[in-house]
DNA sequence: CATGAATGAGAGTTCATTCAT
DNA sequence: CATGAATGAACTCTCATTCAT
């Protein structure tokens, strides 16, 4: 089978086998951290041996590489299916916020594995460009989302993109807080983030509206 | 020297080798990154030996130590000249933006070299812990202003720590932004923040008559 | 096959491989000593790589207590082998001293082996410990062979104790002169230790006999 | 002063450095074993430079060699001043017993650290051949002992030099019952090894008559 | 498909020794 | 006499990778 970085998989075992040494790898990168993720310890924790890593990744670039698409694509599903149908922009933004911070909340070993792997991404290649093309497309899908309300005059005129670039920012600095601060109140949190986002990217008189209602 | 975890050293010699190599550390970290971090890339910088690091630092464990407090005391000290002497709470914010950004850019291979160590954290006794007592602090210092700014009246009801917790986010992130974007336009950046910001934290009626002054 | 301590090995390749380090160990223990014997000389000697050591032995402390094991064990099935079927305690003594020469005589290089690990002992983990209860079973065993036989009114009232110190002392004493003296006469050494302790375990009455028959 | 392995020092200073840097070394081998003896470790102890050392001794290896000659001539000195006047061969057997028990009781930091050099002699020049010829000269001095004795009347037929080794090896192993085991009882342990050695080298009649006289 | 034995480069660390001051 | 900074070789141990079976 012999993969070389990327190959349209016609093999389901060998598919199946690629999944689960991507999870166990997943699993020992949350539990261990990078330093701790070795081969042996990778191959140990499936029980089975190491060559077998090799058979299936060319590498442990490209091994790393697949968990770093793995959680990216899962996240994204997670993503999909929570966000449509909103009857409004501001509706999108609170459905994104609380479908993002779930996701957090729930996937933390992928979260921390994602962010181990991502840490040392500099070394490994292929590595730093997906994680660099996945971030721009997070900001753009929400400028996107922000210049929308806009145009349909749902949203007042901070400008989108450091409204995307700091919702994306204090989100992806929630995991540290989940993981760190065992006291860390979510939805608490996630309230107080939608009124954030509220007051920056509303017009005035419906922040002196809404504000009000969430006191 | 024989140098054991946290001596206060008489030598002066002595004191200024352990920078010379705390600095090597710093450029050979931003360059190559964590990984490429070895002792002997190090000594290799400075043109010495492999022995003299373990002479002057017991460990490497300790030798990242130096570096995170390098950096941290540094950015500290840039920060406090930067800040003092503001007329209003909202002055103050300014100041800690623009402060904290002009540090971002003037000092991206300090910023680079934290990055990395911070993100090999977990394995390196000590690091974690120095890390996150500056974290928390720098947190709870802005929650301070923003508190001050409500008490005066200068700020709205946007919780304090909300408004902490998404700007220092924003702030680290931008760090990234300035390193692989090569037309990131960091002071229109930073008029951006400031106004996403003002907005955010400010007062209703303030916020009409700012707002507009910033356009 | 990371082996950890003390696991029973199924593998008999693994097995066989672990006993031919364990015996190359030995071989450059008795060649170049302690200080010399570094994993790059052992696995020189195999004509392997050093990384092979590691992989059949967690460490060298392991290596060097599988060295004290597999001469302690060898020579104990020599004693036993020479040791069954004496018709007296004063015969099983005499199968005793020599089996014990006899040994000491044909097996230089595991007895300097041995010597040089224990003399580093302190250092190694777990050798001290195998060491010291080999040393008291001796001693034991040769105590009760003593009072047995004092009980069967074969010898005299000197104290076992200091009998089978003394005796054990004299023997492993005997391996350094077999090695630095090259003009050691071991048979006549036999005799001559067999009449010491004739006479010091025996009775008064027996002495003057068998005393006599000896010159 | 640059010292070059035997020369005859006639700085006065000099020499009580020389004695003040050995008298350290034995205090650290004795409480860190022969491993844990680095110059860095004894220049510590002596709260002096490591340089100082090399400056007085040329190597280690002299260093070393400086220990078991201090420790060697001490115990000759006091092995000395107490076997003098003896009224009889057995009466000298009995001092020089006496005597060379005490020594090791009274100096098991001396003692320790002697063995800890020993152990690892080989390795280091000069000492093995001093510690031979030490030993060899003490086993002549007591064959000459046991074969007075004989001449004299006084002692048996069991030959000399069995004898001489076997009381060596004795009185040797001695120091480490005394260090390991804490129960060990020293004069128990003489007045047994006096009626043992009393037993194999004296006359039959005596033995019944001073035997007797023992119990 | 899978194994386990083997490799080899390189990691951090230790330490006797040297030498300018 | 004494210092402490510096060296460089050697140490054990780790680990991704290879390959015959």
């Amino acid at each position: 089978m012999r993969t070389n970085s990327s190959e349209s998989d016609s093999s389901f075992i060998g598919t199946a086998r690629r999944v689960q040494i991507t999870q166990a790898t997943i699993e020992v990168l949350a539990a261990e951290g990078y330093t701790g993720t070795t081969m042996a310890v990778i191959a140990g924790r499936l029980g089975v041996s190491k060559g077998i890593l090799s058979y299936h990744f060319a590498s442990k670039a490209e091994l790393l590489q697949a968990v770093v698409r793995f959680v990216l694509s899962e996240a994204g599903e997670w993503m999909e299916q929570r966000m449509h149908g909103a009857a409004s922009f501001r509706g999108a933004l609170h459905s994104y916020i609380s479908a993002n911070l779930s996701y957090l909340d729930s996937h933390r070993t992928e979260i921390r594995a994602l962010t181990e792997v991502l840490a040392n991404a500099r070394a490994t290649e292929g590595v730093p460009e997906l994680f660099a093309a996945s971030q721009a497309q997070a900001v753009h899908a929400l400028e996107a989302l922000f210049d929308g309300g806009r145009r349909a005059g749902e949203f007042g005129d901070v400008p989108s993109r450091i409204l995307a670039v700091s919702l994306r920012a204090t989100i992806d600095s929630t995991s540290e807080s989940l993981r760190s601060d065992p006291a860390f109140d979510l939805s608490e949190f996630e309230r107080e983030l939608l009124q954030l986002f509220d007051r920056a990217a509303g017009q005035y008189d419906q922040i002196t509206l809404e504000g009000a209602s969430h006191e």
